[in-house]
DNA sequence: ATACCGACCTGTCAGC
DNA sequence: TGCTGACAGGTCGGTA
């Protein structure tokens, strides 16, 4: 299930692999639903464009694009190209040889001879072709200041764990990293966002950050690997200590990690450190 | 405007 | 063994 981590890596991983290579065709699949825009335009568009650039915009993998020097004169000079992944969705780079796998929507063919191929059993993954200045929804959770952090919350009555999940305040957080940062500043998920301290949404907006790096570094140690071949094995080395640790001692005090269902989501907190 | 909830999807797994 | 149903959750659209 990709968040902010595992979206930074993938972003990562293609950037690295794919910067300066074209798109020369493109292939979609019948499914109607990948495409926020309509596939015709959409393979029209990325068609003779070289990949300038990949990077990540809260859940979306950016593809910076510009057109190659033989595409015709009318060609936009910059576009952008975004991938989300949803909840199944993973980008393989491969070549024509490797054997496609079920649920693939679509195929990049590269000058380079290899193939981007987006694959996404689900299909909660959603490509969309942008004017060239696209900023997500949100603010980004790396960058935002205290300031800007805080009033993001200022006056809301929906739950910290529905704040923190809602794409248009800020964007790249997930069930997990909503839960672990709940728990590193001990908040308890329920609380109403609007009724936090200044020392509570400091406490969370560190906590966030912190768990943020410290899974991109967990993910960015197997980039190639993911990128490459099957696995999303970078991202099981962060250390959950609630999520998904039902009914487990927490770590910190033993009380058994509690679940309950907020914001429609499987959502874990310790009873005792987080109040 | 804000908040809430069901629908969309398929793979996985517990339980019978 | 094979089946059934619950569960996972990011985002969107409808509703209060």
């Amino acid at each position: 299930m990709p968040e902010l981590p595992e979206v930074e890596t993938i972003a990562t991983g293609v950037h690295r692999q794919l910067r300066g290579d074209t798109i020369l065709s493109v292939w979609f699949s019948r499914y109607r639903e990948p495409f926020k825009t309509p596939p015709d335009e959409m393979a029209a568009a990325l068609c003779n464009r070289r990949i300038r650039q990949v990077r990540r915009v809260g859940k979306h993998i950016v593809f910076d694009l510009e057109p190659t020097p033989q595409a015709s004169a009318s060609f936009r000079p910059r576009i952008q190209w975004t991938v989300h992944l949803g909840m199944s969705g993973r980008l393989l780079i491969a070549t024509p040889r490797s054997p496609e796998m079920r649920h693939t929507h679509a195929v990049l063919h590269l000058g380079s001879g290899r193939e981007l191929r987006f694959v996404d059993p689900r299909r909660f993954g959603r490509l969309s072709l942008e004017p060239g200045d696209f900023q997500g929804p949100g603010t980004e959770p790396l960058a935002v200041s205290l300031a800007d952090f805080t009033a993001l919350f200022r006056g809301r009555k929906l739950s910290i764990k529905a704040a923190l999940l809602n794409q248009s305040l800020l964007h790249g957080v997930g069930n997990i990293y909503a839960d672990e940062s709940l728990f590193r500043a001990g908040i308890r998920p329920t609380r109403p966002a609007g009724r936090l301290t200044r020392a509570e949404l400091g406490r969370l907006r560190t906590a966030l950050r912190a768990v943020l790096r410290a899974a991109i570094r967990a993910g960015g140690s197997s980039v190639s690997d993911y990128v490459d071949a099957e696995g999303s094995k970078g991202f099981f080395q962060v250390q959950h200590r609630v999520y998904g640790c039902k009914g487990k001692p927490c770590r910190v005090c033993g009380m058994p990690i509690r679940r309950i269902v907020l914001a429609g989501r499987g959502t874990h907190f310790c009873p005792r450190c987080q109040e």
